[in-house]
DNA sequence: TATGGGAATTGCGAAAGGTA
DNA sequence: TACCTTTCGCAATTCCCATA
C-alpha cells in the first residue's frame, strides 16, 4: 500500500475543489503558465519578500473637512480631539482565517494615509511566511509615523491579530488612540439596517454596491493556493477587496463625524433617533432637541428615550405627555412608558387611583414576562392598600 | 470557526420619601 | 423618630455580532 493510499484510509477521500481552487488547477495544467504577483498587480518588491501596492485617490470630501472631536465622542477617546487628518492611519487585514492565536497569519497588510492632498493606500503583501519580518518591520515603520488609527471591528479581530504577529517576530506593535468604525456604526444605524457589516455600511450608507467583489471566507484559500502553485491572478481580487476597504473606511469615519456634527442632516428619523440616544447616553446636551426632532419627524420610539432625559434633568413635567404617547404603543416601549406613568400618578400627581387603572391596564397585556407581572402585581398591591388609606376603603 | 467589545439585562446599595 | 418601600445609578453578567 503507497503512503498516499495510507493517508486516504486515515484521513477519507480528498474534498472536493472549490471553483477557484479548480481554475487554478487548470491553469496550472493548461499552457497557461502561472503568474507572478508582480505580473497580475502593479507594485514594487518591498524587500525581504515583501510586494508593496500603492494607490492614490480623491480624499473623501466628508473625511477632509471632519472636525477631529466628534472622531473623539466616537471612539469615546478625548485623546481624538487634537488630531490631524494627516496623521490618521487606516488599517485591514487579509488573514488566513479568523482563528486568532499564532497560527493565523496577516497576508495582506494594508494601510491608508492621506499624503499631499490624496489618501495613499499602501498594502503589503508577503509572497510567503517568511516574508512577515519584513513586511511587519514596514508596517513598524508606517504606524509609528501616524498618530491615530482607524479600523473596521479592529478592536476584536485586526489589532489583536497584529499584536499577536508582531510579538512571534519579537516586535512591539506601537499603540495608537484607537477609532474601531463598527461600534458607532451600529449605535447609529443599527435600528435600520439589517446587519452592520463594512459591506452593508458601504452600500446602503455611502451609496457605492460593489460589483464581483470576493465573500471573505474565500480570501484564506487564495493564498494557500498561491503558496501551493505560484498563481498570483487569483489574488488580485483580494487586494481590490483590501483597497476597497481601506478607502470605505476613510469615507464612513468622515460620514460619521459628520452626522455627529450636524445631526439634521440625517435623512432618516430612525437614524436621528439613534443620534439622540447615542447623546444621550455620552451626556451629550444635544440629546434632548436631537431626540425632539426624531420625534417631530415620526420617529414615536424617541419619546420614551425623550421622556427619560427630561425626567433627569429634572423637568417631569414636560416627560409625562411623552410617556402618555408612548403608552399607547403596544410594544415593549408602551410597557415601560406605562410603569413610568404608574410612577408619575402615584408619586407626583398624589393619584394612587389613576396609577392602580394604569397598571391594571399593564397587567392585561398578554406579552409579560413573570418578572414584570410579579412587579406590577406588587405595584397594584401598594396601590390598593394606599387607596384603602385614603378613601376609607377600596372596590 | 474564535474572539472580545459593547448593548442589554440583572443585581445591589445608597438616598429619598412615606407611614406608624 | 425609626422603620419600610421605592427609585435611581452604578457594577456585574449575559448575549449578540463582525472580522478572514
Amino acid at each position: 500500500m503507497s503512503i498516499r493510499d495510507k493517508l486516504t484510509r486515515l484521513l477519507g477521500p480528498e474534498p472536493a475543489a472549490s471553483p477557484d481552487r479548480a481554475r487554478v488547477e487548470q491553469a496550472m495544467r493548461g499552457s497557461r503558465r502561472p503568474a507572478d504577483i508582480a505580473e497580475v498587480v502593479e507594485g514594487e518588491d518591498a524587500g525581504g519578500g515583501t510586494f508593496l501596492v500603492r494607490r492614490g485617490h480623491d480624499v473623501p470630501v466628508e473625511f477632509s473637512e471632519a472636525d477631529p472631536r466628534w472622531w473623539a465622542a466616537l471612539a469615546r477617546e478625548p485623546r481624538w480631539a487634537g488630531a490631524r487628518r494627516e496623521d490618521v492611519a487606516f488599517l485591514d487585514l487579509e488573514t488566513t482565517g479568523l482563528a486568532g492565536g499564532t497560527g493565523t497569519v496577516a497576508f495582506l497588510i494594508g494601510l491608508a494615509r492621506v499624503r499631499d492632498g490624496r489618501l495613499e493606500t499602501r498594502q503589503y503583501f508577503l509572497r510567503s511566511p517568511a516574508s512577515e519580518a519584513a513586511a511587519l518591520a514596514r508596517v513598524e515603520e508606517e504606524l509609528s509615523g501616524c498618530t491615530h488609527l482607524v479600523t473596521f471591528n479592529g478592536k476584536c479581530f485586526d489589532l489583536p491579530l497584529l499584536e499577536t504577529r508582531f510579538v512571534m517576530q519579537r516586535r512591539e506593535l506601537v499603540t495608537l488612540p484607537h477609532l474601531d468604525l463598527l461600534h458607532p456604526a451600529r449605535r447609529v444605524w443599527k435600528r435600520r439596517l439589517e446587519d452592520c457589516t463594512l459591506g452593508r455600511l458601504e452600500a446602503e450608507i455611502l451609496g457605492r454596491a460593489r460589483h464581483g467583489d470576493i465573500d471573505g471566507a474565500e480570501i484564506p484559500q487564495r493564498w494557500f493556493d498561491w503558496l501551493a502553485l505560484g498563481d498570483a491572478r487569483p489574488l488580485a481580487a483580494v487586494i481590490e477587496h483590501n483597497r476597497l476597504d481601506l478607502v470605505a473606511l476613510a469615507s464612513l469615519a468622515g460620514r460619521l463625524a459628520r452626522l455627529l456634527a450636524n445631526p439634521s442632516e440625517a435623512v432618516h428619523a430612525t437614524d436621528l433617533f439613534s443620534l439622540g440616544s447615542m447623546m444621550a447616553r455620552d451626556g451629550d446636551v444635544r440629546a434632548e432637541p436631537t431626540l425632539g426632532e426624531a420625534l417631530a419627524r415620526g420617529a414615536r420610539e424617541a419619546a420614551p428615550e425623550l421622556a427619560r432625559v427630561k425626567k433627569r434633568r429634572g423637568a417631569r413635567d414636560e416627560a409625562l405627555p411623552l410617556w402618555e404617547l408612548a403608552a399607547r404603543d403596544p410594544g415593549r416601549r408602551g410597557l415601560e412608558a406605562g410603569v413610568e406613568l404608574a410612577k408619575h400618578y402615584e408619586h407626583k400627581s398624589k393619584d394612587p387611583a389613576r396609577a392602580h387603572a394604569v397598571t391594571q391596564g399593564l397587567l392585561a397585556r398578554g406579552d409579560l414576562t413573570t418578572r414584570e407581572r410579579e412587579g406590577l402585581v406588587k405595584r397594584l398591591h401598594r396601590l390598593e392598600r394606599k387607596r384603602a388609606r385614603t378613601t376609607g376603603g377600596f372596590v
